[in-house]
DNA sequence: CTGAAACATGAACCAGTATTCAACTACGGT
DNA sequence: ACCGTAGTTGAATACTGGTTCATGTTTCAG
């Protein structure tokens, strides 16, 4: 596949020994300058345009670059959608996951966290198609990205029950049905309209997870 | 745009006076049968290599006929797209619907509802697929496709409002969680894996949905 | 300064495939 | 039996856009 490594602070690149013939990560400053811009691009292209009907001739020129440019950098245009879903897919968890974690509890990070992911998709609308288009052009990232948040997400919620803050269930079922419900209200009340405000939908979404619809 | 009539029993098809110049729709039984090899040809097309990949060719292929056959009964790709589209949104709809009325109450309703969505998803994966992809082929579709599914919902729910059966809040916003709820748990125990019954996920969302986290 | 490695360029190549169309065959009513 | 309409056919057309590559230019370590 061949990448260059996009990895911002922290996130460990797992290139499990690249032999290196062919790196495409770039070695001078000029070099990061034209991958941040391509980069750039790209998101604006596939963003607005989606995968299919984005062009590599379209990226090139918005990043004022020479089409072959563009291949210095990625493999292909499958390559370059890849990178940016698994960018941003941990954008999003840097985003919204601290904010669950700083909460005093449970119940209360997750309306926090609701409120946190309205917000994070209306700041990147882009971001927030390509990966829900990478469930088409890049399947497995595609998953990776969902299992790996739920796989979290279940997790802490085990623990919150083991502290007594929530009730007993399959928490992986739980864990998939509040991404669910995150992901649509994202589409519908970050993307699709902004009325609202987010902490408005995350008030009405918090409290059907924590209560139910049960009247009291 | 010009597709041939795929309503079947009863959805009135809103054809808003077409001139009739170029109606697609068959008028012998020969001509009935090679649109319904099409069609079928087409979801699995669709279905197995996603809408970019297909290739109408193959489409032609897989039905037994001639390429040219195939413009005989639709305009184009992006015509029969949006015909399966529209098709497997009433199904959808006509399938789980009435099982969530036919319950004594909502919160039953709901989740038979869900499981019933679940089943419904494993035995046609290939249609759930084309719904999802719409939303990048055919934004106009998909958008109708969930707002009017969430319009419903929303109604129904505040009619169980009003006879004591849950609490009050904004539905809209409830309406487009439990959506996503029940996609996302589609997704997940109804494409990707069937190891659960849907019966057993159903009753962890319902209960999520009736009762919240909150520890009794 | 200097040469090798990095980086930049964009015309040309090429594969895939949606759509058209002119010729042909089957059907159904009279 | 006959004719007009419905339906069938698939080679040819037309176009798009990903990828390559041979030829420059820039950077920077020594």
């Amino acid at each position: 596949m061949n990448s260059p490594d996009l990895s911002q602070n922290g996130h460990a690149s797992v290139d499990s020994a690249a032999p290196a013939t062919t790196d495409k990560t770039p070695r001078t400053s000029r070099g990061r300058k034209t991958l941040r811009a391509i980069l750039d691009a790209a998101v604006e292209e596939f963003g607005a345009r989606g995968y299919h009907e984005a062009a590599i001739s379209r990226i090139a020129q918005r990043a004022g670059v020479a089409i072959g440019s563009f291949y210095t950098y990625f493999d292909s245009k499958e390559a370059i959608f890849r990178a940016l879903v698994a960018d941003m897919s941990a954008q999003v968890r840097d985003t919204v996951g601290p904010v669950i974690l700083a909460a005093p509890d449970r119940l209360s990070g997750e309306r926090a966290g609701i409120a946190a992911f309205i917000g994070f998709v209306r700041e990147n609308k882009a971001l927030y198609r390509i990966i829900d288009e990478s469930a088409f052009v890049a399947e497995d990232a595609y998953r990776k990205h969902y299992l790996d948040i739920a796989q979290g997400y279940a997790a802490s919620l085990t623990e919150a029950h083991g502290r007594g803050e929530i009730s007993d269930a399959d928490m992986e079922v739980r864990a998939w049905a509040i991404m669910g419900m995150n992901v649509f209200l994202g589409l519908r009340f970050g993307v699709w309209d902004e009325s609202q405000t987010p902490d408005a939908v995350a008030a009405v979404a918090a409290d059907l997870i924590s209560d139910g619809l049960r009247p009291r």
